[in-house]
DNA sequence: AACCACGGCTAACATGGATCAGTCGGACGC
DNA sequence: GCGTCCGACTGATCCATGTTAGCCGTGGTT
């Protein structure tokens, strides 16, 4: 039971069956586990021979850090989410990664997973579709950023963010724990931390969502999806061709 | 030495060395070859049990449209690059495709390339460096779209398909032929038409670089390089680590 | 030859969001 | 108890970019 409790485990599970094999080939996976303290780096840009991790406790964020001081979250991740998984394939970090609550994660041997993958091939079916939707929360970021308007883009970024939150169970329609700073919203969806606060009391007026004191409330769930355009479809597409 | 001149065989040649059986195998990869005319979609949004390519000839791009009607590049594709490895993977594809150009591709059936994976690691690993460039120009894209100014983007955008096209043998630090239309660089940059056409100005009168008729002209490179803080370590990060 | 469609190009005007310059309240150190 | 730091919050102002509304030249069609 304790395996399948895990975020990870829970994420995997929503989309791929998992034998109680695949389940233990799992648990086998999980190297030391670490903590690190919120707000010190992780790991930076240009590190080498970096490590990958699954997330098990707490929030992190990728970032890239510009000339000109300004930073651009790429992603945030969440427990039971993968980190660095392409940087161990690569020898070169290409992002920052920067704990925003205190982290638990577990370290993973490039090894020991690709040998859990050869014997294990839903196991690899499902990272693979994790990895998969993953790229697809890349994609869908960058095309709020290229052509939605500030309300759009925090009313997405909220429900998407709740969808995956819901999928590990930590959340729900209502709302879910959010430990973001208007900081990091703002260096996320490509605005000013000012801009932010504005759209976040705008979001509030009309009824749609409050987000107070580490608390995100859906006031009216079907509205803001309208409001932002959502469609989820990218969150929880078919799984792969391989049975 | 067909193979040898291929596009898709100089990209991977550039990166990893790949031995005459390696090469070989590449070549018993491609399917069957199919020419498309320019203009018309080759696929879009939500298709199911799409197909792989790889470029031969011609410039597509990847877009989303959003509910209001205005649209997104994801990504531009020239000769030797992959088209849809990851649809194939996943039953649904995420984006529609248009071909810029009349285009020639190559289909790739999943099944030979995976077992071509399994009796030449060299040659996975190439192509998952491939796949992992890509993925980090995503993620560039992104960063200029969130946090840099449209004649940044603008520069940033035309010294990296120059420097793509150049590891094919298409263009050199002078220069490179270019067959998109100021509406493709909105799209993609997340500007609008008009406003390309002004910073296309700009940039031709400030003697940075000149786009006209279809040749992209880079008067002073470093100027350029400069200006839109270019930084070419992500793409072409070294290897990976499997020898 | 006449027509039309399309892409490049431009000026005038409108506006979303950045920037600047703060206030305020709570948490923390001493 | 007092400073100090950080994040939330706000108003005033400015500017980068969008929008609207065209013109022009070219190439294709009838």
């Amino acid at each position: 039971m304790k395996v399948l409790d895990s975020p990870f485990a829970r994420k995997l599970s929503a989309f791929v069956t998992l034998s109680e094999d695949d389940l233990r080939a799992l648990s086998d996976l999980y190297g030391r586990r670490r903590k690190y303290p919120a707000g010190r780096d992780m790991s930076h840009e240009g590190q080498k021979n970096p490590v990958a991790y699954i997330l098990a406790e707490g929030w992190v964020c990728s970032y890239k850090i510009l000339p000109s001081g300004t930073r651009q979250i790429v992603d945030f991740q969440i427990p039971g989410d993968f980190l660095g998984l392409r940087s161990v394939l690569f020898r070169t970090s290409d992002h920052s990664v920067e704990p925003i609550t205190r982290v638990e994660a577990s370290e993973i041997i490039a090894s020991d997973l690709l040998e859990a993958f050869a014997k294990r091939p839903r196991l690899a079916a499902a990272v693979l579709w994790a990895a998969s939707r993953d790229e697809a929360m890349v994609v869908e970021h960058l095309v709020g950023l290229g052509r939605r308007d500030a309300p759009q883009r925090m009313g997405h970024f909220l429900l998407e963010l709740g969808a995956r939150l819901r999928l590990i169970g930590r959340g729900t329609k209502a709302g879910f724990d959010c430990p973001l700073s208007q900081y990091h919203l703002a260096d996320a969806l490509g605005l000013s931390s000012v801009h932010v606060n504005r759209v976040l009391r705008q979001l509030r007026e009309d009824g749609l969502c409050t987000f107070r004191r580490g608390q995100v409330e859906f006031d009216d769930y079907d509205k803001l999806v309208e409001m932002a355009e959502f469609d989820r479809s990218y969150l929880d597409h078919d799984g792969p061709l391989l049975k």
